[in-house]
DNA sequence: TTGTCTTATTGCAATATTACGATAATGATT
DNA sequence: AATCATTATCGTAATATTGCAATAAGACAA
């Protein structure tokens, strides 16, 4: 198949998959900690800084936009990609409730 | 193509990317929200839990599995599954610098 | 042992992802 | 207008993922 089944699931869950999916390749992990580390955001230079092709990054970097994590303001000829706050809260927030079980003792 | 190129990134890159690729799907996402709200982890109902057949449920366990997130113990005749806490721990402190990011002003 | 219950594995078919060269599209510069 | 710089898209080949029925493998009970 390959099809995920999301009729089967919640929105909530859907989303944070999308999240959490968008964020499962290196390269995009990548690009996420090199925003995370400009003071301002520097837009073409994230090519520079993934060691993959220009056209590769450009798709990554869409799939980060299509799930909200990034987003991209046109600036002159050149764009400039930043985080999405709002999403990253959320997907913070969808987090936490997993975050603070594992502080209990488990069982096994 | 469809192969990752691993070998140009770290290999905390790498891991982090496992852990949210592991975490990329909604029935991944239901099993580990279905054990974040368990008291003790009751194991062979995750199958119950999830609207999918159980040799879906049972390969989304080992994906689970595979990157750490879950751990089993044998118990009787049946499966013990739960959290594993330091995997965790470690997902969440690789995330931190990206949540307190945030919290700063945007440049776009 | 035989049967039952529980979980894993195998073997598909359908679809998705990854990567890159080539090319297009857009804005800036000359 | 012509060119350059930057980013997106297309086309492609290779590989991965998803889902399930069927089957296997394990532990327990009678």
């Amino acid at each position: 198949m390959g099809l995920t089944k999301t009729d089967n699931f919640t929105a909530e869950q859907n989303e944070l998959a999308a999240f959490a999916k968008a964020l499962g390749h290196p390269a995009r992990v990548a690009i996420i900690e090199y925003l995370s580390t400009q003071a301002s955001c520097v837009c073409g230079s994230i090519v520079d800084a993934i060691p993959l092709a220009q056209a590769t990054v450009s798709q990554h970097l869409k799939e980060l936009k299509n799930a909200g994590l990034i987003q991209g303001n046109i600036e002159g000829n050149s764009i400039c990609y930043c985080l999405n706050p709002e999403k990253w809260k959320k997907f913070k927030q969808m987090l936490e409730p997993t975050f603070t079980h594992i502080e209990q003792p488990v069982c096994c």
